[in-house]
DNA sequence: ATCAATATGATACGCGTGTCTCAAAAATTT
DNA sequence: AAATTTTTGAGACACGCGTATCATATTGAT
């Protein structure tokens, strides 16, 4: 069922509990009893898409070189469940907008910051050059160009295909990194 | 009862065309009437909300003053009306996950590109300097650090206030204004 | 003042999501 | 095999969004 679900969100579409209850072959009720709301469903998805990223490790010693093997492995994986991030994206905005308007803002956050763990990860060799405000600042803009909002922006608004999404966020980070231990140098320098 | 929905809005709530027609004293049918959908209402919103950016001329002849200007001026604007913008960004989501569904994705885009032709604008006066693609490129990694996606990334997921958002924002938008440029000189030079 | 045109309000309806109840089926225990 | 526990399915329900209908104000013209 959860194969189920993962399938019908990889082929594009997101669908609603009772869409998947029907494509798996079981009844409305039992699909509600093991995703209470859309939200779970969504949130299993994800954690399914996120599996292989999450275990990324670096095998380079560079900073640079490890940005760019994370955005490259994770990158087409955000891409092929593209419909599964946009539907967290969708629902944590859902979220956000029940938080503001309840004042009870105690509820737990859906995105939980992944990109914040994985970029401090491949910034590590940074952390004798850069100062820990430089490091996060840095890891700070590159998670602006690391993640579905990424696709939207470049695919979507810009109309740019897949490859070149890939080729402009990596540039973009790889731009980042330079400019940040560039300055780093320079200010120790000076 | 626009007056109504924008003021709801900027409280940061993302009212219902049902609680507008309360907030505003008239009935959910004459409410429907103008606002045929949510969507339609946020619309409105965000058009009175983009009206300040749109009319954005740079003063400067520098590319990356331009830039910074155009992020001064802009982002604590989409801040005070993020709650306008989210609601405009779910809304795209959900029309991709409609015309993901639907294999007839001939509907129009909410997401219009605004971003494309300020961004485009601020750099134009690098066009004797960068190649078009160069300038593209530039304006799409700068497109990333420009809008709500960035708010969303470096105050939800972050937890950075308004002011640590704007100056990430600036620093990665001059960083890779800088880039760009140095790389195309270092390129002509070679 | 009268009449036509338009704007408004009240109400009911269809549709989808999520919740609940209760009976039937399947698995487990003894 | 019989009894008990657990899982599943079918249906009914509340709720919110968007639509349609029809009567009533409200406006403007003659």
């Amino acid at each position: 069922m959860l194969e189920t679900a993962t399938r019908l969100m990889q082929a594009g579409v997101t669908p609603s509990v009772s869409e998947v209850a029907e494509a798996a072959g079981v009844s409305r009720a039992t699909a509600y009893r093991y995703f209470p709301s859309e939200a779970a469903l969504v949130h299993a998805v994800v954690d399914e898409a996120l599996g292989p990223i999450l275990t990324w490790r670096s095998t380079s010693a560079d900073a640079g070189e490890r940005v760019a093997d994370l955005f490259e492995s994770s990158l087409p994986r955000i891409e092929e469940f593209e419909a599964t991030f946009k539907a967290a994206l969708k629902l944590s905005l859902e979220e956000w907008a029940g938080r503001q308007a309840g004042t009870l803002g105690n509820e737990p956050q859906f995105t939980r910051g992944h990109r914040v763990d994985l970029l401090r990860q491949a910034l590590a060799p940074l952390k004798g050059e850069l100062s820990k405000g430089q490091v996060d600042r840095l890891a700070q803009a590159l998670s602006l160009t690391f993640g579905v909002e990424t696709l939207i922006v470049l695919k979507d608004i810009w109309g740019l295909d897949a490859g070149r999404t890939q080729a402009v966020a990596q540039w973009a980070a790889s731009a980042l990194v330079r400019a940040a231990v560039e300055e780093a140098r320079s200010s120790k320098k000076g």
